[in-house]
DNA sequence: CCTAAATATACCTTGACACGTATATGCTCT
DNA sequence: AGAGCATATACGTGTCAAGGTATATTTAGG
């Protein structure tokens, strides 16, 4: 279990992932939300820990985790340069587009220009 | 092989993504720069193309391997929730000092405050 | 101390997938 | 049409990880 993206291949590791965004929880509450068996989530608990993406503190009987961020944004550095290629792409197809809009004007808006050099877009939201 | 994060999970996968973001490739050329056997290169790329990571089109024998940015995005927008919860984080941190800047003022530069709120910051460069 | 609750671990079984070798398909050129 | 190159597929094999059941460990409270 080598790579952070073996790690969240995993659909029930990226549910837990996704529930520790909003706040810590226990092991039980995890395994009541996520409908898994108690084993399961400890299983997985233990190799997400192992993985550097969540750290887990003791409150009694209990155990807190949270998540801890480095190793996801291990993955987001790999996207690094796919990131650079796909908002080329999308300059390109505007500059296209601009293109066509001057040789054939028609009813339609004008086309808004880009707004600086490779801005970050965010397609979720 | 359900899911994006499945695909992207397997090393050699990664790689053939990785040679592709500077131009297209036929599978010969990527057989030879990332030292895998002919059928092997083969099954991942069906695995890709199967997955809308890549397109090929035919130029004679060969088959001309690019990428296409819809697959990839999405583990983009999955990550977009974590990336509010680091850069929370990080301000929290930078709020933190900049009060320690204050109560405890000593010969080090003055912090630099924020700029904006939740701005992108790309961790590999 | 003993019990109950919360969590971790051991062991087993099963299924999936990555690889290699061998073979099939397809295209080009003469 | 036939030879040769480039790519795809079939099949058998080994490995590994996920889940379940059972059990161990830890802690709180009486």
């Amino acid at each position: 279990m080598e790579s952070v993206f073996e790690i969240i291949a995993e659909p029930n590791r990226r549910a837990i992932l996704s529930l520790l965004v909003s706040s810590q929880q226990s092991v039980g509450e995890i395994e009541r939300q996520l409908r898994m068996t108690q084993p399961t989530v400890s299983k997985h608990l233990r190799v997400l820990r192992e993985a550097g993406f969540v750290e887990s503190t003791v409150d009694a009987q209990r155990r807190l985790y949270r998540l801890k961020p480095e190793s996801l944004q291990e993955v987001d550095a790999w996207l690094a340069p796919f990131r650079r290629f796909w908002s080329a792409h999308v300059d390109a197809l505007e500059r296209h587009l601009d293109r066509m809009d001057q040789s054939t004007p028609t009813k339609r808006k004008r086309r808004r220009r880009r707004r600086g050099p490779n801005r970050e877009r965010d397609k979720s939201e």
